[in-house]
RNA sequence: GCGCCAGUAGCUCAGGUGGAUAGAGCAACAGCCUUCUAAGCUGUGGGUCGGGGGUUCGAUUCCCUCCUGGCGCGCCA
């Protein structure tokens, strides 16, 4: 038993004790002054109202009855309003190191989950274009919102769902088409909604040095019905292209996520909806419902009836599906995939599609809850380079992809960077400072701590793996220094519940940063080696421990540990 | 106009779901140090938590309202 469950249950005796509710439960808290000790409880205030008593006074009678001498509780005081401020003896804390050792890599994991099915959805990019920079918060945030629940018992799918399908993928083929005609010395435009970026010119040039360039006349009569808004006569030669440009970026994008370090279990294609039936069969649902109706030529769909703030068009007047027809029947099969829970990490741009997705989902009464999926929405992210905002226009071309970035900064610091800040703020990318090797830049700084802690081993040539709790004199961490860094080691697997809970890497990051300054500050203000044996072996067992947790936590970012820098 | 998100120290940002005198880094100022890793360490100053109301023992946190900024509001995705 810890001494925070030792205490809470003191407590809740002590409360019943005095006649409060048997439902008692008493929080507990770290005070953020330490001078208010080690624990804290509001616990007589919050039974103020319903005892109809004073705060301080029940805080009183409280402490009278507890009985702590098993948590290790030096000191119990009753401060402010009715704060129940406890203070441990040293040794008490510094005990729980013991099992920081014991779990190692499993340090901060759980079981909350219990071995739920969990899909997680992110990056999703269309194959239009290598990923940006938005795409790359995604990924960090994807990939490391998977490892919070990993963490946490859940069983996590990562998936990748990807567009090959609809208006964009078209002008992606007539974009290469006309790329192609430009090499052929035909004077062509890209059409509205096209992509203008220099990739396409690069994969015009792979494409004829694979298949030769097509016959002028084809290329040309193609152009021309590009420009006039529609598509090139000759169908075979304009699936070809699409079918080339869509699989060469997709292995450019593929190369992005290798270089990132993110694995997906499952890239789920648009296309398959249609030619497993699926897209059909969900509108057929939708119809049977009877949630559905026709008006001005096309099928709509009666999303406020489940929230949404307007009706949405199912099938256009040509004949065709909206995109969220496809969404909603991929959403549908994740559910019958048997995943109970299932998250979507997109940009806040796509903010507005949430509510009819969820009303789909609804509208076809399978069961799914009503929550269903879950969004993790990030906001915007802009690249500072010198002081300056690097401008990014997708129209134009320009953009810092994902690829740039980590050519530029190195893996580590991107993901770091990425996930530093919380989502819901727009993110300022500073690419001098991901890239400057020194302790203002957070990574570096983190990772050092850890490099250091490897070096005190290292230099004194102890292997970590004989490093055990057994027979620590734990009263020998008494500094300061010490006292707080073990207190931050500690609370680190409930700081990860509550970044799985809240699906917030950010926590973490955080986390990680103030726990390297407490190892630095440690680390200069106290030896390890060369001091007297009990201290020695006690502070090997901290060193060891505040590596593991450091390790374990840059492990659920998806960042490196390095022993040495 | 409507919806979502943000507004916290000069700057960049934290504030475990209502707690005590609101924190960290950088910058500024004063001093110290050169040791298991590379400029670190100690101290100081700095705030009407965007404004105004409310809820209660207690609000940066919850509610209302206004201001400012970003994003969205397609038979595009």
């Amino acid at each position: 038993m810890t001494p925070e469950q030792l205490l809470r249950d003191e407590l809740t005796k002590a409360a019943i004790a005095i006649g409060a509710p048997a439902s008692t439960v008493p929080a507990l808290e770290r005070p953020r002054d330490p001078a208010h000790g080690d624990w804290a409880s509001n616990l007589a205030m919050t039974l103020a109202k319903p005892l109809g008593r004073k705060p301080r006074d029940i805080a009183t009678e409280l402490v009278a009855k507890l009985d702590l001498s098993a948590a290790g509780v030096s000191a119990t005081e009753i401060a402010g309003p009715g704060f129940i401020n406890f203070r441990l003896n040293a040794g008490a804390h510094a005990r729980g190191l013991a099992d920081i050792l014991a779990h190692g890599a499993a340090y901060g994991r759980a079981n909350t989950g219990a071995g739920t099915a969990v899909n997680v959805e992110f990056v999703s990019a269309n194959p239009t274009g290598p990923l940006h920079v938005g795409h790359g918060r995604q990924a960090a945030l994807g990939d490391a919102i998977s490892a919070l629940l990993e963490g946490a018992g859940y069983r996590v799918s990562r998936e990748f769902y990807y567009n090959d399908a609809g208006v964009q993928i078209e002008n992606l083929a007539k974009s290469l088409w006309v790329r192609v005609a430009q090499a052929a010395g035909i004077d062509a435009d890209i059409p509205e909604g096209g992509y203008h970026g220099e990739y396409i010119k690069e994969i015009a040039e792979r494409y004829v040095s694979e298949f030769g360039t097509p016959p002028h006349s084809t290329l040309l009569a193609g152009a021309q019905a590009i420009v006039a808004g529609a598509r090139p006569d000759d169908a075979t030669l304009f699936e070809a292209m699409r079918r080339f440009a869509v699989a060469a970026l997709r292995a450019e994008q593929d190369l992005d996520l290798k270089a990132f370090g993110v694995q997906f279990a499952v890239y789920y294609l648009e296309s398959s909806l249609y030619t497993d039936g699926l897209v059909e069969e969900t509108v057929g649902m939708l119809r049977q419902g009877g949630h559905t109706f026709e008006d001005d030529g096309a099928l709509w769909l009666r999303t406020t009836d489940f929230g949404d703030d307007k009706d949405r068009v199912m099938r256009k007047r040509d004949g065709t599906f909206t995109y969220f027809v496809p969404d909603v029947a991929y959403h549908v099969t994740k559910w019958r995939r048997g995943f109970t829970r299932a998250i979507n990490v997109q940009g806040a741009d796509h903010h507005g599609t949430t509510a009819r997705v969820r009303a789909g989902l609804q509208a076809l009464e399978v069961g799914v809850p009503k929550g269903y999926p879950e969004y993790v929405l990030h906001q915007m992210v802009t690249v500072m380079r010198g002081g300056e905002e690097v401008k990014i226009s997708k129209r134009a071309g320009s953009y810092v992809t994902v690829r740039d970035l980590i050519d530029e900064v190195g893996r580590d610091a991107v993901r770091y960077f990425f996930l530093m800040r919380k989502g819901d703020s727009q993110l300022v990318f500073d690419v001098d400072l991901a890239r400057s090797q020194s302790e203002e830049n957070p990574v570096y700084y983190i990772q050092m701590a850890h490099a250091r802690l490897s070096g005190i081993f290292r230099v004194g040539e102890i292997d970590p793996a004989t490093i055990t709790a057994d027979g620590v004199q734990w009263e020998a961490l008494a500094e300061d220094a010490e006292r707080e860094l073990v207190k931050s080691l500690l609370d680190y697997p409930r700081l990860v519940a509550g970044a799985a809970e809240a699906l917030e890497p950010h926590r973490v990051a955080a986390y990680l940063l103030e726990t390297a300054r407490q190892v630095h500050l440690w680390y200069h203000k106290h030896h390890v080696l060369g001091e007297p044996e009990h201290i020695l072996r006690a502070r090997l067992v901290l060193a060891k421990a505040a590596r593991q947790v450091l390790a374990n936590g840059l492990a659920l970012l998806g960042i490196t540990a390095p022993e040495r820098m």
